[in-house]
DNA sequence: TTCGTTCTCTTGAATCATTCATGTTTGAGG
DNA sequence: CCTCAAACATGAATGATTCAAGAGAACGAA
């Protein structure tokens, strides 16, 4: 295990440079927090970099972060009515669980085989090229807060 | 044919009593310019009514789609990183194809049966309720535009 | 019809995520 | 070591949305 949060089958370091990004420590530990975390935010992300290398600047986190995007090592999802969030998970046909109350987000695999969702039934013309899911609901936690009324009465 | 522009079942004025809203020439002409519509965002909304009655504030206007939101008569849809956009489509389980290009939205009618995406493999906890497709892609028009390569070679 | 309560509307300011602008620093090939 | 584009920092700007507080209007009750 290296000293770099390496997760799985590349180092941060490795990644950035294969994708024609030059290698910072300030991309490192952005790229390291973003794998390391679930779902983060910018600011969290920010916090995270610092945590490791010192001294990160705002915008420096949005440029890396639409960088990495940009070159698909890292995936960026916005749930209606939350900032951007962004997750080291890329590649994959996943989909996302948020929480209304919380804004908790949790993956799901994508359901029916491979690539079900990815076409709708009728395109309208459309080139599509990606299926985005997002199912809505209350996390364990926050149904437990407030419980519906599954048995009530 | 009334002149409310109704188009369907019940005029906006029902429509708005039935929520338990009051019924005022701002709200009705904000429902008739969201049915009348195709996915506007507030400020086209905002416009849309004033053309019907004169003046209406902006708040006002986000006021009324939030209530309208709120009691279902109308749906938000947010594309990730655009404002908001609403429809007067509701009850119908349908999804939406959005043009990478020019933000461009159309309906789509839930492809597997009734609620086939409504239900994740795994919840993991989540008491789901919502599930929100949206296919991205190249509208008809961007698709001519900027032809991605499908036959190149 | 008149009255009163409460919802709705207006004006104006504030918030928050994100982007733009500009100058400085630095990674990486030559 | 040198050069230059990529990346970074600081600071300001933008744009959608929300908050605040008072004026106005809808609707049920009297």
């Amino acid at each position: 295990m290296t000293a770099s949060g390496n997760r799985g089958t590349t180092t941060a370091a490795e990644e950035l440079r294969a994708a024609g990004l030059r290698v910072t420590a300030a991309r490192v530990a952005i790229l390291d927090t973003v794998r390391a975390g679930d779902h983060l935010g910018v600011d969290a992300i920010a916090e995270g970099a610092r945590e490791r290398v010192g001294h990160v600047s705002l915008q420096a986190v949005y440029e890396a972060l639409h960088a990495m995007t940009g070159k698909g090592i890292v995936r960026r999802i916005e749930p209606a009515g939350s900032p951007a969030r962004f997750e080291g998970r890329v590649g994959d046909n996943h989909h996302h669980l948020v929480c209304r109350s919380c804004g908790a987000v949790a993956d799901v695999d994508c359901a029916v085989g491979n690539s079900p969702c990815l076409e709708p039934i009728s395109d309208a013309g459309f080139l599509v090229d990606e299926a985005d899911v997002t199912f809505w609901g209350l996390c364990p936690a926050c149904r437990e807060a407030a419980p519906p009324r599954q048995t009530a009465g």
